[in-house]
DNA sequence: TAATATACTGTATAAATGTACAGTACATTA
DNA sequence: TAATGTACTGTACATTTATACAGTATATTA
């Protein structure tokens, strides 16, 4: 997802809050009343700009026709027993999180993970082995882009999203397997042809594993 | 609430199920199509109905302005939701699911594990290591005596709990460790002084970590 | 038996809603 | 410097949507 504006993050968070609060997501003129707008297109300018940066996605001709794409929708909206998205392929192109990529839903207590749970990613391949997770694993994935040396981290590689434990020294960010049949993958951010392909999408806080 | 009718619960479900899917509630006309209606007072009259006998709450004038009042249980129940115990370490003598040993409570889907996790139960030691159950891991438990070969069992012998791979040749039972550094616990059933000492406590039907 | 509730069809319409087009002002980027 | 993105105003209009009114048929209740 691109970087919003502080303003696109005020809409956004009005429309999750909107929608945990109403039930259903606002229209063009709930929006302007909130925010003071004299036109509804602000309102729609706002949302197209949304949309285009992948944080929402616009239901043409439907009303209230806007989804998140970050969030959980749904009445319940408990932060207690909430459910988690459960990732599994990730589609090229799409953020991790979009619908697309969504295969199922795991309710857990995401706040006895430290830092809390965000999503659940499928964890595909033996590369971590060594660190007990397995091919098929459930990981617990903490949105953020702040993460410390010999944490376990979620990376996006271009089209291809990676399960690694992060190391960074210098303008080089190494990404080491756990097991030995896999080789380290190193990226040189001084580089500038790397520049948008590379993204630290998440921190590994759990391991979830439902067939033994 | 008062009672509904068959169809009425329908039209209930299908706003409730259509709500979780789409990120809003359904218009008239969704609830014409998905039931074959053809004229919208169809759908009108049932939202009139669950709105008298208090199942949901009409916003009048609003698009899409339904709001459910009882969220109903699922299809499998409510009890699949629940929280489950964590046992911590296990005192002597004391049934494994006696109250002393419940050391917290753990939301979760327990019907996503198959079959269904009963408890949760802290893994001490590293004997289970290459089968990716590391210390400090919560093994999920399911109740039951029935194990077959090459399962991963949670056992009693005597006053203490053990986490392993379970083995049965004739009448000796073999409890593999995952670990080189561990010894295989061999015991056999012929002899009568093991009797009511060692007792299969259930089934490894998954694994949660929430420390990395 | 009359009244009421359920479960619809068919038509109509005002209000709600999405959304395009034409602008203004300002900041950032190429 | 021109192009692009942000952040709006103001107007207009086609669709979507809620919702009333008039019926039909059947079942349940008082």
């Amino acid at each position: 997802m691109l970087k919003l504006t502080p303003r696109q993050q005020q809409i956004l968070d009005f429309i999750q809050q909107s929608t945990k609060q109403m039930g259903m997501p606002p229209t063009r003129a709930d929006m302007c009343q909130y925010f003071g707008f004299k036109s509804p297109t602000a309102a729609e300018d706002h949302l197209k700009a949304l949309q285009r940066k992948g944080a929402i996605e616009l239901l043409s001709g439907v009303s209230r026709g806007i989804r998140m794409l970050y969030t959980e929708p749904g009445p319940e909206g408990n932060t207690d027993e909430m459910a988690l998205p459960l990732i599994g392929q990730v589609a090229a192109g799409a953020p991790i999180l979009a619908e697309e990529n969504i295969e199922d839903y795991f309710k857990l207590d995401a706040h006895k993970f430290s830092p809390r749970a965000d999503y659940l990613l499928r964890v595909r391949g033996q590369s971590m082995k060594l660190a007990g997770i397995l091919d098929g694993d459930l990981l617990a994935v903490h949105r953020t882009q702040e993460v410390y040396n010999g944490q376990i981290v979620v990376a996006r590689i271009g089209d291809e999203v990676t399960v690694k434990r992060f190391k960074k020294a210098g303008h080089v960010v190494c990404l080491l397997p756990e097991n030995d049949d896999f080789k380290t993958i190193k990226i040189d951010l001084s580089k500038d042809d790397l520049m948008g392909e590379f993204v630290i999408e998440g921190l590994g806080v759990g391991v979830i594993r439902h067939a033994l």
